[in-house]
Order: C-alpha cells, then sequence, then structure tokens
DNA sequence: AAAAAATGCGTAATTTTAACACAATGCAAC
DNA sequence: GTTGCATTGTGTTAAAATTACGCATTTTTT
C-alpha cells in the first residue's frame, strides 16, 4: 500500500469528513411536473449514477510552527450547501431550508461521512437550452421517488443515501406547506390560479376542487389580482398581506 | 507556547469538530409547567452558565504504518446525542427527534464545531430527590423563554447558542404536534384530561375550551378511557388507534 | 359546613368545508 | 367559420366542523 499524500491536518480525536446535500426543487410549468434537479456522477464512488448536488465543507486552516492546526476562516453549512449549488448547477438559491443530517455508518464507502441534507425551492427557467451543469437534469419527482419505491430491497436508484434523502425532502415540503406558503416560491412572480392549483396538486399528490381552492386563496388575501390580455386573471403574492396572515397562524386550513 | 499534546489523527483537509445537543422537554404534572433539562457547565467555556446536555461525535479509529487514519467504528449522530443524553442525565431516552444543525462561524470558541440539535421527550419522574447528574435541573421552559427574549441585544442566557436551539426546539415541538400525538409521550401512561389540556395548552400556549378539547380528543378515537376511585376518569393512548388516525392524516384539526 | 373550583354531559349558533350548476370564453378540428 | 370540447369565472347549497355556552354534580379549599 502507498501513500501517496501525506496527511496535514491533524486532530487530537478523529472527526467525521462533513458535507451538505441539497435536493433543488422546481416547477416544470410546461408539462405542470414537480422536478428535481440531479447530477450525473462523474466520479467513483458511484460514477454515471445520479446523485443530489452538493459537496464538502470548506475551512481554511494552516499548520503553526507546531504541527498544530490554526483555523483561520469556515462557511457555515448552509453557506457550503449554496455555494455547492453554485458550483454544481449555476443556480443561486434563495429559497433553501434544512431538512436533517445523514450520518449512518458506511453511508459513504470512501470515509466517514456526515451529511447536512437541505432542500432548496426554484423556479425553472423557461426551456433552458441546456444546463451550466453539463450533467445536471431535471427529472420528474413522480418518476424518482416510483423508481425508489419499486426497487428491490437492498437495492438503491440514487447514490449514497440519497433515495432516502429525496423521500425526506418530499415529506417536509408537504408537511412545510401548512406554515409557509412555499409554493409561490417555485413559481414565476405571475401565474394563473390553474398553475397554482396544479402545484399544489403536485406536491400533496391531492386534487383540489377549481372552485374551491381558488376561492381559500383569494379568501386569504395574499393574493394581488392582475388582468391580461386575455379574459384570465393572473395573480401574484402579496408579501406584506402574507406576512399578516402567517401572523394570524390559520394556513394550515388552507390545505387540511 | 507549548504543544502538550500531538495531535494523531490527520486529514488531506481540514474538518469540523461534530457535537451533538439535546433539548429534553418534560411536563411536570405537579405544577403543570413545561420544562426543559439544562445542565450547569463544570468546564471552561461558559463554566458555571447552563447549557443542554451533549457533547462531541464519538469515532474509533487508529493510526496506520504509514500514518493515515484508519476507521473502525463510528456512532450515527442520533446514537451520539443518545449516547451523551445517557452519561449526562441518566436518561434513557426514546422519543428523540432531529432539529437541525448549528454551524455558524465561532458559536464555539475552542474551535470550529458544528453541532446537531435533537429535542428529546421523557415524563418527569415524579418528584424525584435528585437527579442522577448533579448538575442537571428541571427548568421552566416559559422562564427559559422570557429570559432569553428579554435580553439585552448581544447579551446570552444560555452556554454556546444555546438560546436559539431552545427557542427552535419549541417552535418545533408546536408544528410537530399538527402532524404526530407527541403530547402524549410527555405524560405517564395514564392522565387525566385535564392534564392532557393543560399539556396542551404548555405546549401551544393558548388556552382551549375544556368541553371541546375533550370531545375533539374522545372524536379522534385514539384514547381509551378506564374508570378510577373518584367519579373522574383517567385515558391511555390506544397505540394502534392511533397509527390508523394518522394514516387518514387530519391530525392538525385537533389543534387548528 | 360553606364556598369555590373542577368534572361530566349536553345543546345551539356560527363558521368552514365540500359538492355541484351554469353561462361565457378560448381552442382545435373539420 | 362553425362545431364540439375543454377551460375559466361566478355562484348556490348541503354537510361537517368549530365555537360558545348551560347546568347539575362532585371534589377541593377554607
Amino acid at each position: 500500500m502507498e501513500n501517496p499524500v501525506r496527511p496535514r491536518f491533524g486532530y487530537l480525536y478523529p472527526r467525521p469528513a462533513v458535507t451538505t446535500d441539497c435536493v433543488i426543487f422546481g416547477f416544470d410549468i410546461a408539462d405542470e411536473l414537480l422536478k428535481v434537479l440531479l447530477i450525473e456522477r462523474g466520479i467513483e464512488p458511484y460514477k454515471g449514477r445520479y446523485a443530489l448536488p452538493g459537496g464538502f465543507m470548506q475551512i481554511d486552516a494552516r499548520i503553526n510552527e507546531f504541527g498544530l492546526v490554526v483555523e483561520e476562516r469556515n462557511e457555515s453549512l448552509l453557506d457550503c450547501a449554496k455555494r455547492e449549488l453554485k458550483e454544481e448547477t449555476g443556480f443561486d438559491v434563495q429559497n433553501i431550508y434544512e431538512l436533517g443530517t445523514w450520518s449512518t455508518p458506511g453511508r459513504d464507502p470512501r470515509c466517514i461521512t456526515i451529511t447536512d441534507a437541505y432542500y432548496a425551492l426554484v423556479t425553472i427557467q423557461p426551456v433552458r437550452g441546456g444546463d451550466d451543469a453539463a450533467d445536471a437534469k431535471w427529472v420528474p419527482l413522480y418518476q424518482v421517488l416510483n423508481t425508489i419505491k419499486n426497487l428491490p430491497d437492498g437495492l438503491r436508484f440514487l447514490a449514497f443515501d440519497h433515495d432516502e434523502i429525496v423521500t425526506a425532502a418530499h415529506v417536509r415540503l408537504q408537511q412545510q406547506l401548512c406554515f409557509e406558503p412555499l409554493a409561490f416560491k417555485l413559481l414565476p412572480k405571475r401565474f394563473s390560479m390553474t398553475t397554482l392549483r396544479r402545484l399544489y396538486e403536485a406536491i400533496l399528490e391531492k386534487n383540489f376542487d377549481r372552485r374551491n381552492f381558488a376561492r381559500k386563496m383569494l379568501d386569504s388575501g395574499i393574493l394581488d389580482a392582475f388582468p391580461t390580455e386575455s379574459r384570465n386573471i393572473n395573480y401574484q403574492l402579496n408579501l406584506e398581506k402574507y406576512e399578516e396572515f402567517k401572523r394570524t397562524g390559520r394556513l394550515s386550513n388552507l390545505i387540511f
């Protein structure tokens, strides 16, 4: 066995490697599908498999004259997640939320690695020719979840334990919808009521009565209406009204 | 400057230290207050201040003949949290849930440290003489939260950033109550309807009509009734009925 | 023992949700 | 361009859930 590179950063006790991964949700207006952004891995392990964008936490440190690590600067885990997203997918993500950590022993074959997982909501740009990151791909969420669900025991679709992370992110997104109108963060500034409803239906996997849904949304008062060229009406989130509405604390009634 | 201990575990890149902390919730039947278990720190930093129980993640590793770290066994973060709780408070915690990570640069003056925070629900043993851990203390949550809220800017009540963690844990507990009957995990096996209501009121900081609350709970079908010596009735969670009820997915209506 | 508080059991008014009707508009095929 | 069909905006009504409150009785307090 060789020893090609000498480890430089030494500690009194062993430490795990720390990474972030992120489930990026987007709503494709064209086919009205909720999608997630996956990266095809170019290196081992899991080369060629799809995975969530993510990577190692960055710490700037130097070694002093006693051989001790002197830490100079570090990023928070959230910063790390945002930086990795920018690097791997080109997205400057604003709406990003922590999902949880994954730390099962053996989850990364290289070394003991814990990951802090996030989920982010972005608006899919209309029919982009190709992604900044050549290997990034929008995949319908239902396809991913179905593939995962129907896999024989012990097999995985995505790299590492990312199957679990995607599944958990979807559940969290559904729950979070009870407390915050996250859905709006997946849409362009203005949207039709039908689009909004289709989005809620896609996330919650449940159909709503068109008229009752519209009434609930409008009664909440958080939407401003704008006429269009045709007879149809477009809507836009009124942030002030929304903040007030959130304080009143009855958003759960929107859905449940 | 001295170099008393030689760092043994070396890596190619700097790594953060990883810890877990836990907010332990308990409901004190005696005074009907929701309380959290705090530890008085015996060592620097923050010596003498109250803090959440927690500690460093444990990894077993050795150094091979090339000076490389060979990892042999590690615990998950959840295991770490449970182990630290057992060590520091004597509690064998069953109901423990992840809250989130804290990783702001500088949050630990010793070194770059990220913490994975948990919250746990236990039943406070009736009038225990003294805690296993001499420095552990049950403190009413409202006292902690009020102290934190009224602190001048920049000052903290608890050690590290534990003020934030406790506050976040309370919010999460409130939200989680919409999806799971976590409250029962804070009570002894059997309890009166009034106790249950007081608990919900303590967690949600909101009063319920005695009669309406009882009806909602009983209508849900998840409680079995048991007569007592007096005219009063005690109740007990029916786990099967509850699991069924959870699938039906209308627990949010209990509260909202 | 009297007063006060807590308990069990109930009803009615109100609000919220769910189910459905219908006319007008946009769109595609012919 | 007109015919058929899906979509949109506007409404009504029945059912269900929530809220507010009464009252006799038991338990606790003073």
